[in-house]
DNA sequence: AGGATGATCATCT
DNA sequence: GATGATCATCCTG
């Protein structure tokens, strides 16, 4: 893994987050650019892994560069990626990408959508990418490998989706302007 | 544009 | 036995 994205996935997931946005990300053969992601860690209530390491958290306390893979709601695996220290307890939430590799097979996973909604929404990243809990617990730099790109200079950081708590905390950052980015509306 | 609903299961109490 | 870091679908305005 090149130095400048090592780094990046050692700094904190609120630090980190922002800079993911924009970013490559491949899962054997199939994938595209970043447009929304959300930052977790052990202060926010929210997040698996507030109060410690136990059960399906432990894959957050990894180093950064490794993958979390959880089910929501029984019905959809969600992508994470672990950021920060060994030990900390950190990940960001991948929830939006616009497809550039593999849009056949994302359509074949998903059904005949356009290309921008192929991956929008972390359930439906997933599919499209073909992500389960298979990818659980592995590193970048396999099956599933992260380039960094420019920076953006349009990303928004914005309140959250879905949540019963800490729901208005800014950890939510997405690329503005792309259609494949879950309620654009809500800042 | 926004609210209600049910699907379905790993994890937690 | 209850709970979701969601989604598609159906409604209302």
């Amino acid at each position: 893994m090149n130095p400048e994205l090592e780094r990046v996935l050692s700094l904190p997931a609120l630090q980190a987050a922002p800079l993911l946005v924009g970013a490559s990300l491949s899962v054997r053969g199939v994938g595209g650019r970043l447009v929304e992601v959300e930052a977790y860690d052990d202060m926010d209530p929210a997040s698996h892994c507030y109060g410690g390491p136990r059960g399906r958290n432990l894959p957050m306390f990894l180093p950064g560069g490794h993958i979390y893979v959880y089910r929501s709601y029984g019905v959809h695996w969600c992508m994470n990626l672990v950021t920060g220290e060994q030990g900390k307890g950190e990940a960001v939430l991948l929830r939006g990408l616009e497809p550039t590799q593999g849009i056949p097979e994302m359509r074949s996973r998903r059904g005949d959508l356009p290309d921008q909604a192929l991956a929008r929404g972390p359930g439906n990243l997933t599919k499209a990418l073909g992500v389960t809990d298979a990818d659980n617990w592995l590193r970048l730099g396999g099956d599933i490998v992260l380039t960094l790109n420019c920076p953006l200079a349009k990303v928004v950081v914005a309140r959250r989706i879905g949540l019963t708590v800490a729901i208005d905390e800014p950890r939510r950052f997405f690329e503005a302007g792309s259609k494949s980015v879950t309620h654009p509306s809500r800042i």
